[in-house]
DNA sequence: TTGTAGGCGTTATCAA
DNA sequence: TTGATAACGCCTACAA
């Protein structure tokens, strides 16, 4: 192949070669450019010393050039990327997305980038995406697993990079994990409803192989114990974690020969939808049913009369999810593994009725 | 620092030295494990042949020693990274984050990965993630960008990068675009109130530098213009396309002194927003209000009487925008730049009534 | 079928 | 302050 030395030659070049020619400028080209050598322009990329003229010029090669660093190369180098992997099981769903959001708050401001990535409840993809992410050698992973099984994450663990757990534990793992109270958060939204008066409380729970779901129906049974209530096994509902779930189960509630008096769902979706198939059924809370939501403070907000609701101390979980992997990545182990388990705050609203108790008829 | 040559001095490594200590394993260690040569290895990696005797060892090994493949290294040397990035304004909205599963599908199927990046409709923070996807030398992008500039777009497609531009379009700019076909949309939806009699039509619309909004309120203005109809500039308004602001500008629809007898919102979050306004207000749908929604197709299916929605073609976009930059990524440059405007449709539903016009008088 | 050797773009060591 | 050079882990002619 010849090269006319000709002004054309690029367009030629351009139009019928592309993948030959190069595009994207290297540290090589830059030292070509500022007659300087490698090593110089890569001690000023990583802010060490050069002169102020030979500065000014490596300004303008990088302009003209259009260089970025190759963040491959230098990964490959420095054993470091500065990226964290984010694996959740879904985007659909508040909960996590705010999380998302206030991790990258942190990290951001440690200069740390994220890369993150979804599961979809499927197991096989979770360990794919693990894979993913550890072979894109990033230098930490927060992740709220399935829990199915966890070999894939200990494996990842063995290699050195630091794992955060969100929201579900594995209690087998030797991991950090950050978790809401989930069974004390059922526990005192119930407890509302039997201090009430209620006798007969159902609950909207989540899908049964889901930590969550378990640690929820923990409280709402505990409690029952702690006061000596039966359990009635029919006001115990699994749902999907999804707005239709919330719907179907709390409909069927309302049509049940003995409904419950009072009502307790256990994640953003379900309430949603529960709240709909309240509305749609012209039931009146707290008159007809008391209720109590969970995360969806949004509807707290705009709904009258206000539903009481469970929220979840999103901004802490990701706040402290960032910094605990923030500290493993510095190498700082102490009280490894360490488990938080954060608090919800139960905002009271008026879909709570006092029902009689028999002492009070 | 000396090594004592004996069994304990992995542990005192482990113990005291991470970091010096190789954690995870390289295609040398499986060679020297295995006796063969690295480029035996890397031929059996990349699917070639070996005999089977030696698979056998190789697989063993690979195992043994839990190695992963450098995805790093790999992509320095081959100048591709079989992945894509995806980013958008916020993980906050059903309608990006739909589309993104949509996405992952194809590209999943072509063993293609995905890296998200959301930039919160922050101008500066989408320059730093775009350049983050670059430096990380992803082989291709779907965007749904601010629009406030392009130049930084600009630049990537320069370096041969393939971009796909999703829901908002930058006319200035040559590139890839798949979108909703968002003012005849509107047209649509509007003229459905227009052909039932109605004359003040409302519209929350979004804010006012994304380009959905000014696409969704030309076809608002359009549908008038051919029928002829003043527009009365106060039953435009702007809301956050957040559901705060659907509920707060449908509250001041219904609160005018001459308020519009149907109203069009023109999001997902606000018209979940306006439907509480409009429980919380008693408002009957449709004899006191007409009504039609946007995307949120969960409340057409939930909510009785189940209001109008136009739907955006979610999967439709999602499935082209991917399937496009696949095209481009493999060298495929036929009809760029090429543009899609897909259509939405409009589930009708039992919330526009229709009013008596003059004629029926 | 297997092995040798050079290079991808960086960083980092050690002289100059 | 600057520059020559050897890695990092992998792929790929080319040779054996």
């Amino acid at each position: 192949m010849t090269y006319r030395n000709s002004s054309d030659t690029l367009k030629i070049a351009k139009r019928f070669m592309i993948g030959v020619i190069k595009i994207s400028a290297t540290i090589k080209d830059v030292a070509k450019y500022t007659g300087l050598s490698i090593a110089t322009i890569s001690k000023y990329l990583n802010g060490g010393n050069v002169l102020e003229k030979n500065r000014i010029k490596i300004e303008e090669a990088i302009r003209e050039l259009n260089f970025r660093r190759n963040e491959l190369a230098r990964g490959l180098k420095t054993n470091q990327t500065m990226t964290v992997g984010i694996l959740i099981p879904t985007l659909e769903n508040n909960f996590f997305t705010t999380i998302i959001s206030h991790i990258e708050n942190i990290l951001l401001k440690n200069r740390y980038s994220t890369i993150i990535c979804v599961y979809r409840e499927d197991f096989n993809l979770e360990k794919e995406k693990l894979s993913f992410l550890v072979n894109k050698k990033v230098d930490g992973i927060i992740m709220a697993p399935h829990g199915r099984d966890w070999q894939h994450i200990q494996q990842v663990l063995d290699q050195d990079i630091p794992v955060v757990l969100i929201d579900r534990m594995i209690k087998e793992l030797e991991c950090d994990t950050i978790l809401t109270d989930n069974s004390n958060a059922a526990y005192n939204a119930v407890e509302q409803f039997i201090i009430g008066g209620h006798r007969r409380i159902g609950i909207i729970t989540g899908p049964k192989d889901i930590y969550t779901t378990a640690e929820r129906l923990k409280g709402y049974i505990r409690v029952h114990e702690d006061y000596g209530l039966e359990i009635d096994e029919s006001l115990i509902l699994y749902g999907n974690y999804d707005v239709e779930s919330g719907y179907s189960q709390l409909e069927k509630f309302i049509k049940m020969k003995n409904p419950p008096t009072a009502v307790f769902v256990t994640n953003y979706d379900m309430t949603l939808g529960a709240v709909m198939a309240i509305n749609e059924n012209n039931i009146r809370i707290p008159d007809q049913l008391s209720f109590i939501g969970f995360d969806n403070l949004q509807l707290a907000r705009v709904i009258k009369p206000a539903p009481s609701i469970v929220v979840q101390p999103m901004e802490g979980i990701g706040k402290l999810a960032a910094k605990t992997l923030l500290n493993r990545m510095k190498g700082d182990k102490v009280n490894f593994p360490s488990v938080y388990r954060l608090k919800t705050k139960l905002i009271i609203g008026d879909s709570i009725r006092p029902l009689m108790t028999e002492i009070d008829k």
